[in-house]
DNA sequence: TCGTGCGAAGTCATCGTTGACAACGTAATC
DNA sequence: GATTACGTTGTCAACGATGACTTCGCACGA
């Protein structure tokens, strides 16, 4: 900057004036500034800026989920990029593997680098009230896909009880009696908020309760899979399945197509996925919105950003059931193998 | 920072020391300056620490792509975070959905925000020149995905002439002699590279080309969707087709299921896809590895970042072809619709 | 002629932090 | 006892930039 100032002739604070798009410069000096600038490829140093100015704003934001690379937290975050984009906001992201310490740290890191504002997607098991000092500091925060713990905290959620207890639903009116039910730990948000739906309508359809069909701590689509294998060899196998997220549903599909009992048994996922219409029987799913939640969780977390204090909000979206075959299926009596 | 040396009742300087873990130190200050910090509730600055600091890093890296939604970035982008996790370095990302100009303005935002380096999947039609100053300046710079026009910047990118030409050269094996080419504008590196694959391929095997079947400009699922029904309804359809990318794919099944051809018409699509060994026909892929290509490009950025002056390197990694179904299906003659 | 007002440009201190260096106290050495 | 050495601690300037303020020149009206 003083190279620029030296080499237009003129002092550094004209430059800034210039940089800065402020007025009161000469429409000469400003050419001249202009053009150093351009020679000397001179770029501003805007963590030296913010450093200085009064409002103290980095215009970036974190955004902390479980794993960038699964299709709803991808979908959430471009979505994000999105809205801040149009702000002139850039977003660091981050996954933690719903791993809280990886939270912290991550956490712990973007408030080092001074973002704005944070949205979360909180670990399960995690607990947030280390994050008070952080909001008196002045930086936003905003909870996504899952709520905060322990921590009064803006968010943006999808209903998963209500949604889980619609999938289920929908599998007892087409006459299913024996569902079971695949879940990540309950630790997780969602996973227990699924759960408790599941259960919810289990209990009010007076089905027959029985934790064996009842599967939780399941991560990965290769866990899914075999546990849903597991369940097609039970003595009393459930005629529907519902899966609590995209990849243990993909899991579930891989296991009934290798026992042949795609047709067979029913099934149910939270969440869509791409292909799931175009899968033989076409996958139903309790689809949500993740572009939708994270515009929502964005746009909250502006609002924050630009003063507003009102008391925390927190925005429920509903998914929305997706018929398309597999959940169709009715309850057949089917032979076990070997029997 | 003022506030933890009076409450510790030390010097700034001392409480710097602390903090960054420097010698020197008594642990009787040590200690007192450690619980003012947990009183305050302080944070290291990093932007202003980094300002003054001599070795001027931000510990921070920017990953431009096209669009960090599609499964191929995501996968991509994640694994580029870890690699930078392991080094404490946190990762801006951001899309530039093929438009050279909104590729300037995020690397523009990231060079103003003093990212040590970039990783950069450029925009079809971009062109690099103007990142030279930034080089000079000390901005590390990693091409991937796709190299730089004009530009001798380090890359990695996958084998897209071959993998094409191998796609298709499968297919011919088969016994197709009349191939139609879905592609993106050949704007698009990989696009062309793959259309040059493609072209390669076909002119080798000496069939008969027609520019009736080869299609590009095409960018989404739904695009590819049309594109391909198009293709169905010509006087003389093709009998496969080669799709040049995921999303293309996934149309191409789209419109080949929607007019019953899917077992008729055979399918190779560049990129592998979830869920594309479970439909039916299962999808043969060209597989690339983009957690790979991620790695690849962020330990190559890290060396530079490492002091690594050499020539610039250019890492081509080999995508994989993988038999599934829908490409082994052999050429046949099939009655036009209403003839 | 002089004071006034105004726009344009510059000076200086400062943001939070660290590098260079000085100052201090204590112990070992001559 | 004076000197040297060393480990601890503090002072100061500076990183690149901007906010508050001052200075300067000039036109204007009394």
């Amino acid at each position: 900057m003083r190279e620029v100032a030296a080499v237009a002739g003129v002092g550094i604070k004209t430059v800034s004036r210039v940089v800065n798009g402020e007025p009161g410069v000469s429409n000469d000096l400003r050419g001249r500034v202009r053009a150093a600038i351009e020679r000397l490829d001179y770029r501003q140093d805007l963590n030296a800026s913010l450093l200085r100015r009064t409002e103290r704003k980095t215009a970036t934001i974190g955004l902390v989920l479980d794993d960038i690379s699964n299709p709803f937290s991808s979908a959430l975050g471009r979505s994000v990029e999105d809205v801040a984009r149009e702000r002139g906001v850039l977003v660091f992201s981050g996954s933690c593997e719903e791993d809280p310490a990886r939270e912290r740290e991550l956490i712990a890191a973007l408030q080092a680098r001074r973002v704005d504002g944070l949205l979360v997607a909180p670990a399960g098991g995690a607990e947030h009230s280390y994050l008070l000092a952080e909001r008196r500091a002045g930086t936003a925060l905003v909870f996504v896909d899952r709520p905060a713990r322990f921590l009064d905290a803006d968010s943006v959620v999808s209903d998963n009880e209500g949604g889980a207890q619609a999938g289920v639903s929908h599998l007892a009116d087409v006459g299913h009696r024996r569902i079971a039910f695949l879940g990540d730990d309950v630790s997780v948000y969602t996973a227990n908020a699924r759960l408790t739906g599941y259960l919810a309508e289990v209990s009010r359809r007076d089905f027959e309760p029985d934790s064996e069909i009842v599967r939780t701590g399941i991560r990965s689509i290769s866990d899914a899979e075999a546990t849903t294998a597991e369940l097609l060899r039970l003595a009393r196998p459930p005629t529907a399945i519902f899966a609590g997220q995209n990849l243990l549903a993909i899991g579930a599909v891989r296991a009934l197509r290798a026992a042949e009992l795609e047709h067979t048994v029913a099934l149910v996922g939270f969440d869509d996925f791409l292909l799931a219409d175009l899968l033989e029987p076409a996958v139903t799913v309790i689809a949500q919105d993740p572009a939708a939640i994270g515009r929502a969780a964005a746009n909250l977390l502006f609002e924050r950003l630009d003063g507003d204090e009102s008391p925390s909000r927190h925005i429920v979206l509903s998914p929305r059931l997706i018929p398309r075959g597999s959940g169709e299926i009715p309850p057949k009596r089917r032979m076990r193998r070997g029997r």
